[in-house]
RNA sequence: GCACCCUUAGCUCAGCUGGUUAGAGCGUUCGAUUCACAUUCGAAAGGUCGAAGGUUCGAAUCCUUCAGGGUGCACCA
């Protein structure tokens, strides 16, 4: 008995770039990222159930980058290994508006080109220029999301701005306002004069600055302030009622004493927010202008009175200074303050933190603003019957185990985040988003989607962002109806993301399900890290230092891209990638490849029935306890150690000592020994192929074609070994 | 200020619920290679596991303190 070589013995070396198309037209042709498909294809196990995950849909502005590549590996790992287990598996895709950034992103970009800004081109030529831009960017994002080899159910793709996520949204929003959990009402919101709106205050970043510190004679009182031009509407001086100091002065006191326009009166405040440690102990407050101290005046009723409008330009209330920004206002108030001899000293390089607008606004300037806002301490019923806050329920959540996070460590991140939560500000100033389905005539407000009738006027503000993702697990499933792809796969298995939007987005799916649906909106939750360069820096376009993993597929191959992405990153560690290590992993695409040309260049097709040699029994059960341990890394979610453990196994043990012994034996003339060899092997590479397809699906699939077995399927809906 | 994480070979990291001479990849050095391998194979060098205490028969692993690095939240007028 000969053997025979195999029948189109595929050339060496693998070469991705070629390879790849093919097995991504395969796949789309199969069908088998839908589930029902494979169902049909009687590739599902009912007995398994059903396995989801709804990707965290990618900002339309952008194009791919590392982090998403990470993340699209992770998940397709996720994916693939469950579908080869028979689960009924669904992976959603989609795409975010991320309303405000992109917004931005347009903004500049017209202005740069046009000189023209969003007033000069009205609410509906903005509009269209935005989506022209979302539809071409999606495309792109769409693409480059099927190279990496994604198993996603494209049939299901949903876009945050469609009609069936509107609907979505205005339902969530009717049913919360319903529930008294959504009002509006006048608040110090984080207000952006560049963009023109109130931000969150998760959307918040602090930006270590440095300015000068003044001290200004007030009255008997010394106050400090880096910001003397909104001091001009002060006339409430606070100090901590403990403060052995300022014993004489009572609370609620007058003083007479010269301001910067002039002889004022001023009131005596006592309150503990005073700091007796911080400088004098003593400190006007700007209710209109901070949230510390518009708290402030709210527990002693004061009023609060405007210094600055939207734009950042002084009102009349500074006189002289009335009409200039307060950029340039500043040096000429410090300068009439010194004319008076109000100004006590200068500390030059006083280092603060200065509040911005991190979706590419400006330097946040508290106002006063009536806006919409979601209610976390306020007591409702949920669909479960249950009377709490929204605190109280995204807290429970997680520590009854309905919800289970995963590095554990970002619970005690999560716990500590809910319980310094205020109301979440819901409304924007921009044009691109979801309209608030609020409607106003006569001081009356009604909600819902279309206008009560006659008269009525559409709130003219949108929704944040997160809003809308906030109902992401539920409306990519077609909720508000009662569908079937709700029953089935809600709550979904998984949410798989960077710990980066673990407030923003992970957070706000718990709120909104929780109290929507009365249900957790996933079982596990599993935090990557941030994907940085070599010296472990953040990729950032200014440091030029960022690798575009489309160029390490078109280079290296979708394969190695994935795996350098899995390969040594611990959950919720932040992954240092380097292109030697993409090329690295490109190395065992092609080792893969090769050990599959020798496995076939000695395997006798027409072999049918073999008597297995005892060592080659063994060697099978030894493959048969890799994959078991595969599946507990990846059951655990190690990927990092299930692709460690299978790329060990593979190159050291399979090709560097197995084929290796089994050279001598097929030179030999033992006919029994070298067809249980062949057949070993053969069974061998058979279970590496279907262990690696999750990590590496391109070559493995590649491969897996031309193995000389009849009436074969593809690999991506072949049996997991065990 | 409050909290969380990290500190193991030159570099990037594994070492889980404590148990034999502490592991891998990359890098370095040396050797082999017309036999599946645009390469691969073999071998070597290299670590007082951040520091100091403690618990224990036994600690890289658990506890305490400290130092350095990172991150989140809050924020001072």
């Amino acid at each position: 008995m000969e053997p025979s070589k195999a029948p189109e013995l595929f050339l060496k070396p693998y070469n991705p770039a070629e390879r790849e198309p093919e097995i991504l037209d395969a796949w789309e042709k199969s069908g088998y990222g839908n589930p029902d498909t494979c169902e049909r294809a009687g590739v599902v196990d009912p007995s398994k159930g059903t396995y989801s995950i709804v990707l965290p849909p990618p900002n339309v502005t952008g194009t791919l980058h590392m982090g998403h590549a990470a993340m699209l590996a992770i998940e397709d790992i996720l994916i693939r290994y469950h579908r080869m287990r028979g689960y009924k598996t669904l992976w959603v895709p989609g795409t975010d508006s991320a309303a405000l950034a992109t917004q931005s992103k347009v903004e500049t970009e017209i202005y740069k080109k046009e000189k023209k800004t969003r007033h000069d081109l009205g609410r509906e030529e903005l509009m269209r220029r935005i989506d022209a831009f979302v539809e071409e960017s999606r495309a792109t994002i769409v693409n480059q999301t099927k190279k990496m080899g994604s198993s996603l159910d494209w049939s299901r793709y949903a876009y945050t701005m469609d009609e069936r996520r509107y609907a979505a949204v205005v339902e969530a929003f009717v049913r919360m306002y319903d529930a008294g959990l959504i009002y509006r009402g006048d608040r110090i919101v984080n207000w952006d004069p560049k963009l023109q709106t109130a931000v969150s205050d998760d959307e918040i970043e602090y930006v270590e600055q440095k300015d000068p510190f003044y001290h200004f004679q007030y009255g008997p009182f010394v106050i400090g302030t880096v910001r003397p031009e909104t001091k001009f509407g002060d006339k409430y001086v606070v100090m901590h009622p403990d403060d052995q100091r300022y014993k004489e002065y009572a609370h609620g006191q007058k003083i007479d004493l010269e301001w910067i326009n002039g002889p004022i009166t001023a009131t005596i405040i006592k309150d503990e927010a005073a700091d007796m440690e911080f400088g004098s102990g003593v400190m006007t407050i700007t209710p209109a202008h901070s949230a510390i101290d518009f708290e402030i005046a709210q527990r002693h009723h004061l009023d609060a009175e405007r210094v600055i409008d939207d734009r950042g330009i002084l009102l009349p209330i500074a006189g002289a200074f009335e009409g200039q920004h307060i950029k340039k206002a500043r040096a000429a108030i410090v300068d009439k303050l010194r004319a008076k001899g109000l100004v006590v000293k200068v500390d030059e390089d006083y280092t603060h933190n200065v509040a911005t607008n991190s979706r590419g606004g400006g330097i946040i300037e508290p106002q006063i603003k009536l806006q919409w806002f979601i209610g976390v301490n306020k007591a409702v019923r949920f669909p479960d019957g249950k009377m709490a806050t929204l605190k109280e329920r995204m807290r429970e959540s997680v520590e009854d185990g309905a919800i289970n996070i995963l590095p554990e460590h970002f619970e005690k991140i999560y716990y500590h985040w809910i319980d310094n939560l205020r109301d979440w500000c819901i409304s924007r100033q921009i044009w691109f988003g979801h309209r608030i389905p609020a409607w106003f005539k006569d001081g009356e407000i009604r909600v819902g989607a279309e206008s009560p009738g006659e008269g009525w006027t559409q709130d003219e503000d949108t929704l944040d962002t997160w809003f809308s993702s906030g109902l992401w697990t539920f409306s990519t499933l077609g909720w508000p109806e009662e569908t079937e792809d709700l029953k089935v796969y809600h709550p979904t298995s998984v949410l798989e993301t960077g710990y980066d939007i673990l407030f923003f987005w992970v957070a706000r799916m718990i709120l909104m399900s929780m109290f929507l649906l009365g249900e957790a909106p996933f079982k596990n939750v599993y935090l990557h890290g941030l994907v940085r360069d070599g010296q472990g820096r953040k990729m950032s376009k200014s440091l030029g230092n960022i690798i575009d993993p489309l160029d390490m597929v078109a280079k290296y191959g979708a394969d190695a891209t994935r795996l350098s992405l899995i390969i040594g990153a611990a959950p919720g560690n932040d992954l240092k990638l380097s292109e030697d290590k993409v090329r690295g992993y490109k190395n065992f695409a092609n080792k893969l490849w090769n050990i599959a040309r020798f496995v076939l260049e000695h395997y006798d097709q027409h072999l049918v029935q073999v008597r297995l040699a005892q060592g080659d029994d063994e060697l099978i059960d030894e493959s048969m306890k890799v994959a078991t341990s595969v599946s507990h890394h990846i059951d655990t979610f190690r990927l990092d150690l299930a692709a460690d453990t299978a790329y060990h196994f593979v190159w050291d043990r399979f090709a560097a000592e197995i084929l290796e012994e089994s050279k001598p034996i097929f030179r030999g003339d033992d006919q029994a020994a070298i067809a249980s060899r062949q057949y070993a092997i053969h069974k061998i590479l058979d279970t590496s192929l279907r262990l690696l397809h999750p990590f590496m699906p391109f070559v493995t699939e590649a491969i897996w074609r031309e193995l000389p077995t009849k009436e074969r399927d593809l690999l991506m809906v072949a049996k997991w070994p065990v």
